[in-house]
RNA sequence: GGGCGCGUAGCUCAGGGGGAGAGCGCUACAUUGACACUGUAGAGGUCAUAGGUUCGAAACCUAUCGUGCCCA
């Protein structure tokens, strides 16, 4: 790690991130430079680290989120606002406990033999432990959020703002205990959230089974997929206006098995097409039959019980039966009486914990729920109100239709690791909610009510992480951090938690801290790999990113999946070839810094520029360049759009300033030592967010202003000067050259062979130059030249007079095409009359352009007449 | 079933009503001075298919096919 102004020999031949990087990081938290305090007189910019799990490991998809977070914030940084970005960590209840109960299951031991206490300690202890390893992964990334305010869902401060929000929704009827359908896991004995559950698609069967009429006139038959429900079937359902069941509706059919008389009802939510049209309706054990069950006042019997074995509820031969048990021995009774119709093949989607990976199993469980409609209107109404916007837009669409069919949300969890409900229940089943013992004791006292017991769940992690934009600002304190930084400025996530995770914060923020969280939500492409297939252990695809980081730098991974990202596009397929371009990206720039190091004459201290009217051709252009590259950047990392800001980044450092402008000046000037250094040191800070660790080696390696890159402003376009009728006339140039390298190579001239050049007499020394060296030329007067012609355009190479005779006709022939194309096209009345003027006129100008460069080659074909020489 | 994407060079992808682009890979040449993690030049495409809109479509619309994600 350099700090001073070193020599070229100082500095190694090829950039090695390996050595630089760790150093460097270090360097950086001793500086402080990633704290801030609330600053009211720049414009704040914060984000909130959406928090990974204390579980978690990195992986790219961290890359394609939380990269981003660190570029906006060093950006807004350099532009001088107040930013920040404040890390955490979430406790993540269900992850936390299965690693640990597998760990105490190595021991033999279970949460129940450890009891509460013991067990908690267990998990804070093994939090403390491990939980960091994540954040060591974010620094190896070159990450700087304020790890001085770091913030784990289950502080002190963030637990407080947990209980005070549970009881305020409570004492307003928001929060309740009631008995709903809920995604059970056997396995783990809890419930899930929605995001837990994954739906996999098998091979089953669709069992036909006939329910005889009661007054035995008819018989139904119905399709399942689950055949053992059937024993907590209270109805059969068909739609009201199927002219095949209609006049069914009301008469009752025998539940086989069982014996149970059981009603046909009609509900428009059954599917005419599905099965045979007639549906067994189970409400204890079924979403949507629990739906219809509700609508129709239906009993509903638990049949399967919290350990997935089937309950007293039904007939004594299956109870205790495991699930999967009596689904064959239900299969095999109804076949047994005649009652099995058929058998069908059937793809379904069968629910498995995420976790545990059972099968979920929906069932009617007491539980503490939350009332969604009152919370998701005003969070509807606020994206509609554009008071928040996503990025992309479409995704505003998923955020509103979820939030147009919320349901009440389960909030408990039979889990020890977490925020235990406030909650007590007296002899009774007396609710106290309480924000401690003390004061639950109180309570109860006051209401006559006796000993009480504390209810052992927890509350959904997505509880605590609803809160966080503005819990870990301190609410509900009422801190200056939360006056300055609330809202967020941005929240950078990924689209499957847009409605678990984004619209609760929305809720939750718009209720209690009086605003909606952050102002755009930008939903970052999924990683997938170079193939589109989901990165997993099992296909063996997945790509670590620290082993990239070992091969090409953290810059370079960085930098190589920012590229891949684009704007509108929700999926990144990985591909590790932009991450070694990012390598040797750096390593380019890293020497051109070696060359800048290398003048004899020095880099001059202070940044300013020469002054105008001294600058070459060259130094005008490529501060032309700079110019447009500053403003497109900017603009690029406005709008989010990383990847083409990374792509400006590419095409300007590398195939405009050190292929072109580096090459100039090899011809010495007395301007290059300052336009060469004040170009890198802005190049640099433009990169500098997206790639911190080798800007920052460079730009301290350059005379340059402050301590660190880090605080270093960002690029002020309006100091550069702009000339773009020099800029044109050196594009002109790169194209001559380019066509003269052309003919070197159909020559067969080595590079490093000098040819010679016949220039028009009256071009400008500049021209003369820049022609010797980008075409490695000796240059003679003499060419011939037409008179409306760029005097640049009519340089010709003195070569074989038959081997130019072949080039001219070529070109001849090529722009003849051209030429023949466009008077085409202006010929044509109806373009003429229907296209704008503004396009009919730059077609015209294009025509124009390709005649005289083909009079041009003409002409120089005419002068080389037929005989050879040179 | 509903929603949202994607299909452009061998590969990974930009672009987007008026001259088909980049990087990688490939070919040829070049190795003393910033850099082989390099340079110069080159080959390579029916822009998935079919209709439509338009003076003009790879781009806009419709359908189809292929493919992926999310929700039910």
């Amino acid at each position: 790690m350099r700090t001073g102004e070193p020599s070229i020999d100082e500095l190694p031949k090829t950039y090695e991130p390996a050595t630089v990087e760790a150093p460097r990081y270090d360097w950086w938290l001793k500086s402080g430079v990633f704290h801030e305090e609330p600053d009211p007189a720049r414009p704040p910019f914060i984000i909130s680290m959406p928090p990974p799990n204390i579980t978690g490991r990195l992986h790219l998809g961290h890359g394609s989120t939380y990269t981003l977070m660190d570029i906006l914030t060093r950006y807004h940084r350099m532009l001088g606002e107040n930013a920040n970005w404040i890390p955490g960590q979430d406790h993540a209840a269900i992850a936390t406990e299965a690693v640990l109960v597998r760990e105490l299951a190595k021991e033999g031991l279970s949460r129940q033999s450890l009891g509460r206490e013991a067990y908690l300690a267990r998990a804070w202890s093994w939090r403390d432990q491990y939980g960091g390893e994540i954040n060591e992964s974010f620094r190896t990334m070159g990450f700087g959020p304020d790890w001085e305010r770091e913030r784990f869902t289950m502080d002190a401060g963030l637990s407080a703002a947990v209980i005070k929000v549970f009881i305020q929704l409570y004492r307003e009827g928001l929060i309740y205990r009631g008995t709903r359908m809920v995604n059970w896991d056997p396995l783990s004995q809890s419930t899930l959230s929605d995001a837990e559950v994954e739906e996999e698609e098998r091979d089953g069967f669709l069992w036909h089974i006939r329910y005889p009429g009661e007054d035995g006139t008819f018989a139904l038959e119905v399709a399942t997929t689950r055949p053992e429900t059937m024993l907590g079937d209270t109805a059969v359902a068909v739609h009201p206006e199927d002219e095949r069941y209609r006049h069914l509706i009301g008469k009752s059919v025998m539940l086989p098995l069982v014996g149970r008389s059981i009603p046909i009802i009609g509900d428009d939510a059954v599917e005419r097409d599905f099965g045979t049209g007639a549906v067994k309706v189970t409400p204890a054990h079924d979403p949507l039959d629990n739906e219809i069950g509700d609508r129709h006042g239906l009993p509903m019997p638990s049949v399967i019980g919290f350990d997935g074995t089937m309950t007293d509820e039904v007939p004594p031969a299956y109870r205790g039966l495991d699930r999967f048990a009596a689904r064959d021995a239900v299969v095999k009774d109804l076949t047994a009486q005649g009652l099995l119709v058929r058998i069908e093949s059937h793809r379904y989607s069968v629910p498995l914990s995420s976790r545990s990976g059972a099968v979920v199993e929906p069932l009617l469980s007491l539980q503490w729920f939350c009332k969604m409609e009152s919370l998701a209107k005003p969070a509807l109404q606020a994206y509609r109100d554009k008071r928040f916007r996503f990025v992309p837009e479409r995704f505003g669409r998923t955020y509103e239709q979820w939030l147009e069919k919320i349901r009440d949300w389960n909030i408990s969890r039979q889990i020890w690791w977490g925020h235990q409900l406030p909650v007590w229940y007296g002899p009774n089943d007396e609710v106290i909610v309480a924000e401690n013992d003390d004061e639950a004791g109180l309570l109860a006292r006051e209401q006559g009510i006796g000993e009480l017991r504390r209810d052992p769940d927890t509350l959904d992690t997505w509880f605590s992480s609803g809160l966080w934009p503005f819990s870990i600002l301190g609410w509900p304190e009422k801190t200056p951090e939360l006056a300055h930084w609330y809202p967020n400025a941005a929240l950078i996530t990924a689209r499957e938690i847009i409605f678990l995770w984004v619209a609760r914060m929305v809720m939750l923020g718009l209720k209690f801290a009086g605003d909606v969280p952050f102002r755009d939500v930008f939903i970052a492409p999924l990683v997938f790999d170079d193939k589109g297939r989901k990165m997993s252990k099992s296909l063996g695809n997945v790509i670590e990113p620290v082993d990239l980081i070992a091969k090409y730098g953290a810059d370079a991974l960085r930098f190589g999946i920012v590229r891949q990202m684009r704007l509108e596009s929700q999926e990144l397929n990985f591909d590790e070839r932009l991450c070694e371009k990012a390598r040797d990206f750096n390593n380019k720039m890293w020497n051109a810094l070696r060359y800048l190091r290398s003048l004899p004459e020095g880099l001059p201290r202070g940044g300013a520029l020469p002054p105008a009217e001294t600058l070459s051709l060259a130094d005008k252009w490529i501060l032309t360049e700079l110019h447009g590259a500053i403003e497109a950047v900017t603009r690029a990392l406005d709008e989010y759009a990383f990847g083409v800001a990374a792509d400006l980044l590419v095409d300007f450092v590398w195939y405009k300033y050190c292929d072109w402008y580096l090459e100039a000046t090899k011809a010495p000037s007395p301007t290059r030592a300052a336009v060469l250094s004040y170009v890198l040191n802005a190049s640099v800070r433009l990169l500098h967010p997206i790639a911190p660790f080798v800007t920052e080696e460079i730009w301290q390696a350059l005379p340059h202003d402050g301590a660190t890159i880090v605080t270093a402003s960002w690029p002020d376009a309006s100091e550069v000067p702009v000339d773009p009728g020099a800029a044109a006339r050196y594009e002109t140039l790169t194209r001559v050259v380019t066509k003269i390298r052309e003919v070197r190579i159909e020559l067969g001239l080595a590079p490093r062979e000098k040819l010679t050049l016949e220039v028009p007499a009256g071009l400008d020394a500049d021209a003369r130059t820049l022609l010797g060296l980008h075409a490695n030329a000796t240059l003679v007067d003499g060419s011939s030249v037409a008179a409306n012609v760029d005097l640049l355009t009519a340089v010709t190479v003195h070569a074989p007079h038959g081997l130019l005779r072949q080039r001219y006709a070529k070109d001849v022939e090529r722009l003849d095409a051209e030429v023949a194309r466009l008077e085409k096209k202006l010929g044509n009345a109806q373009f003429v009359s229907k296209a704008s003027t503004e396009v009919v006129a730059k077609e015209r100008e294009k025509l124009s352009g390709y005649e005289s460069e083909r009079d041009l080659a003409r002409a120089q074909l005419a002068a080389l007449g037929s005989e050879d020489r040179g």
